[in-house]
RNA sequence: GCGGGAGUAGCUCAGUGGUAGAGCGCUACCUUGCCAAGGUAGAUGUCGCGAGUUCGAAUCUCGUCUCCCGCUCCA
């Protein structure tokens, strides 16, 4: 039986070392968790795999690492200072919380007018432009709202408003010893940005040709108001981003290509069922986007939610990003909104060597989150078992490549020493490779050794008996210098030698 | 930020003013020829945190933090 509820989860995870809350002995920090011992490696399976079928298995995309801290005009032009902040304001009385430019837009054209008058401006018709000389000063705001009776749609009377306040979901920090006010940086709230400024780095020092992508995986911050549900939404994240950059005109064709590979990334490699995986069509855009779709996981008391972000960011970033935008052949959107750039020095432009013509490429970004990726996972992979003889067996059935653990080696009796010292002798024996977590164990009966480590999902388990030693049943040494492999799934045994047992393993888990 | 609920051992939870408990888990030893076996011994708690009331607080009051549910938000 599949995980009834996140709750479930949550105390699974904390029990076997998965995810622990994080800053937990003083109290906790909300939205913040940490990656105990099992969960740091299946967490980066996740990301290694990721990499590997976006990054390796493909011919055209190149990988980036890029800082967090971010300066200030990068996420100026990328539309983030201002369009990542909401403005939000309270009703005292029906205790309601709206963001202001949608509490606007439901009023009457007069209440606007009084606001306006009572602000001694024109009212501008642009909403955006109406917020922000609102947020001017915020307690005459709060004045014009109660003067114009602004109505509360909850109960349709005018409200008891509170003076506005912009809710800023990017964090700052202070660069630098001095603290003014124009020494922070802000934490980014995407890894994208980097990849956009770094565009012209990777065409140079890699002569990509259209179409290529850059890929990245790495943190992001963002300061949710209410983060929630465990590590679906968190403060500090973990993205796995692609941007993919485009002909103009080709966009629409790629997007959806993308779409389905990473539909079936999803489905084949982390092992989530196709039936629980649904598209969410995206109605209100950002403003960056032409298009987004979400693929969604219908994880257990969430329902189905987001797991990666699908957009069609068009040649926004890039624009944005470019000193001259007028010399630009930009697409109408983009001209239309694209903020004046007066501190890069680049123009993010790709020469178009065959038509001989600077061009703007248009930008496809999958961007999924890992903490909601390892949630996913383990969601689908818990399983409590009903066994024959009555008991409950939990079992994470994540795929081997995803598993923390690939291999336990276990001693049928312990205090028989030539078998432990031939099971510590193939654990060394597996670990050398380096590249595959391993345990060995004893301290139990060999039956509570397996169901522990079906726990964790370790897909195999390795045990030492007295036929691997030379002294089986009636002085029997045929099978001496083999083990027994017993597969976590179904339980089942088979008879395998010490010597191939490096490339056994190896060859199940890639 | 608002309303409601909750916070006691690693996990699940009992404990309504009088010496902090159970089950599972964990550790050591014994036993054990393959699926949470048995025996013996053992460790573990600022009862979320801080004040207050009281002779005495896990228990009552206030504050605070965190988690859950609902609103709100989610580029």
């Amino acid at each position: 039986m599949a995980a009834q509820s996140l709750d479930q989860i949550v105390s699974f995870c904390k029990r076997r070392g998965f995810i622990f809350p994080g800053s937990e002995i003083y109290g906790g920090l909300q939205g913040t968790y940490d990656y105990g011992p099992l969960g740091v490696e299946l967490k980066n399976n996740l990301k290694r795999a990721w990499w590997r079928h976006n990054v390796y298995e493909r011919d055209d995309i190149e990988g980036i690492e890029t800082s967090l801290l971010t300066n200030r005009y990068v996420l100026r032009y990328s539309g983030h200072e201002k369009g990542f902040s909401d403005p939000l304001v309270d009703n005292k009385t029906t205790k309601k919380r709206y963001r202001l430019d949608h509490l606007l837009k439901d009023q009457e054209p007069g209440v606007l007018d009084a606001i306006a008058a009572h602000l001694g401006i024109e009212r501008p018709d642009d909403m955006d432009v109406f917020v922000d000389a609102l947020l001017q000063d915020t307690s005459k705001a709060q004045a014009a709202l109660l003067a114009a009776k602004v109505v509360d749609a909850q109960d349709g009377k005018p409200g008891d408003w509170t003076e506005p306040r912009q809710f800023n979901l990017m964090f700052k920090t202070q660069v630098g010893p001095v603290a003014d006010d124009e020494s922070f940086a802000y934490l980014r709230p995407e890894t994208a940005q980097g990849m956009f400024v770094n565009f012209k780095n990777v065409v140079d020092s890699t002569n990509r040709k259209l179409p290529f992508g850059i890929a990245q995986t790495g943190k992001s911050f963002r300061n949710e108001i209410t983060p929630r549900n465990f590590l679906f939404r968190v403060r500090e994240l973990e993205q796995m981003e692609i941007e993919y950059f485009v002909r103009p005109g080709d966009d629409e064709a790629v997007h959806d290509a993308w779409i389905e590979d990473h539909i079936e990334w999803w489905v084949n490699v982390v092992g989530l069922k196709r039936e629980k995986i649904q598209l969410f069509e995206h109605v209100k855009l950002a403003h960056y986007s032409k298009r987004t779709v979400d693929i969604l996981y219908n994880f257990p008391t969430l329902g189905f939610d987001e797991l990666e972000g699908i957009a069609n960011r068009t040649d926004w970033d890039l624009g944005s990003h470019s000193r001259s935008q007028d010399t630009l052949p930009l697409s109408e959107n983009t001209k239309a909104r694209v903020m004046l750039n007066e501190h890069s020095v680049e123009k993010l432009t790709y020469f178009d060597q065959p038509n001989n013509q600077h061009i703007v490429p248009f930008v496809i970004e999958p961007a999924a989150g890992v903490d909601r990726g390892v949630l996913a996972a383990l969601c689908e992979a818990y399983d409590e078992e009903l066994l024959e003889n009555g008991e409950t067996r939990i079992v994470l059935r994540l795929p081997a490549v995803l598993a923390p653990i690939k291999v336990a080696v276990l001693p049928l009796k312990k205090n028989e020493p030539t078998i432990v010292e031939t099971a510590k002798k193939i654990k060394k024996l597996l670990q050398s490779g380096g590249d595959m977590r391993t345990v060995y164990d004893d301290t139990a009966a060999i039956g509570k050794l397996y169901r522990r480590q079906d726990e964790a999902g370790t897909p195999f388990c390795i045990t030492v008996d007295f036929d691997t030693i030379g002294r089986g049943r009636d002085g029997d040494t045929s099978m001496e210098n083999t083990v027994t492999v017993r597969h976590r799934d179904s339980m089942l045994q088979e008879r395998v030698a010490i010597d191939d047992l490096l490339h056994y393993i190896k060859s199940r888990i890639a």
